[in-house]
DNA sequence: TATTGACTTGAAGTACACTTCATCGTTTAT
DNA sequence: ATAAACGATGAAGTGTACTTCAAGTCAATA
């Protein structure tokens, strides 16, 4: 059993946050022991890693909400989970296509600007050039 | 010379969107007709481009502003501009990761509900087992 | 006994990136 | 000549994901 403090500490995730996600039920409801503080399990951490994971690929509380909510509903809902996980993942190599695209755009101004730097004789060029590239 | 609507077909962003990236300072201010309506050359919509390239590599509004702000002053900024597009780098590069890791996760979450679907009874499994993982 | 510290709550506030709105000015077609 | 099409403006509104605030409870410590 954890605090809300060490439950923060563990996750990285403010207790102001950890509120908020079990307020908008994307959390359980968390224990409490006598005076009424928080008590998360390890149970608990693992579901607010989920949601961590599901917030790094950027998918939206609601969608992680309406996922828990399924979830929580258990077997019968299995076919509606397996669609949203695979819209999940079109989401995320869609992402992946733009971060590699600007991946590429910005190693190619870097060694753009790598050249530059090597001959100080070149800084005078204008911000037309360097986009000509 | 394209009109507003042109630039925002070209582009694919709306022109309010235009007119807001003008008035951060984000664009350079767009040159008008004797009817005072924007007319945006190919090097606007270039430069429109490259916003957009940034944008989706998550690089803020504000950052954007600076970089192009420096590049405006020209020359004398280089050294400045290089560690900007680093530190864009390193960003791009932790979005990545952490792209990486829920890619991985949801790919495995993907692989259990195909295995789940295949053999019907196991229908009844609860979300306890589902994260067992 | 009074204060400190960890925690509670609902409500309000914030930051970001747009988007929508109300109102206005031209030009062109009917 | 009137309306449709295209555009302009400043200001206000929106959605998302938190964060901060004000006020209170409770238990232990000085």
């Amino acid at each position: 059993m954890y605090s809300a403090k060490e439950a923060s500490e563990i996750t990285g995730l403010s207790t102001a946050t950890l509120r908020y996600y079990e307020k908008e039920k994307l959390l359980p409801q968390i224990a409490r022991n006598n005076q009424k503080y928080r008590q998360y399990t390890d149970e608990d951490i693992e579901w607010i890693k989920m949601i961590q994971c599901m917030r790094m690929a950027n998918i939206p509380i609601q969608s992680i909400k309406e996922y828990i909510s399924l979830l929580v509903q258990g077997g019968e809902t299995l076919e509606q989970r397996y669609v949203m996980v695979q819209n999940h993942m079109k989401d995320i190599q869609n992402q992946m296509t733009n971060l590699q695209n600007a991946f590429i755009l910005t190693q190619k101004k870097l060694l753009f600007y790598e050249k530059l730097l090597e001959d100080p004789s070149c800084k005078k060029i204008s911000y037309i050039e360097e986009w000509k590239l």
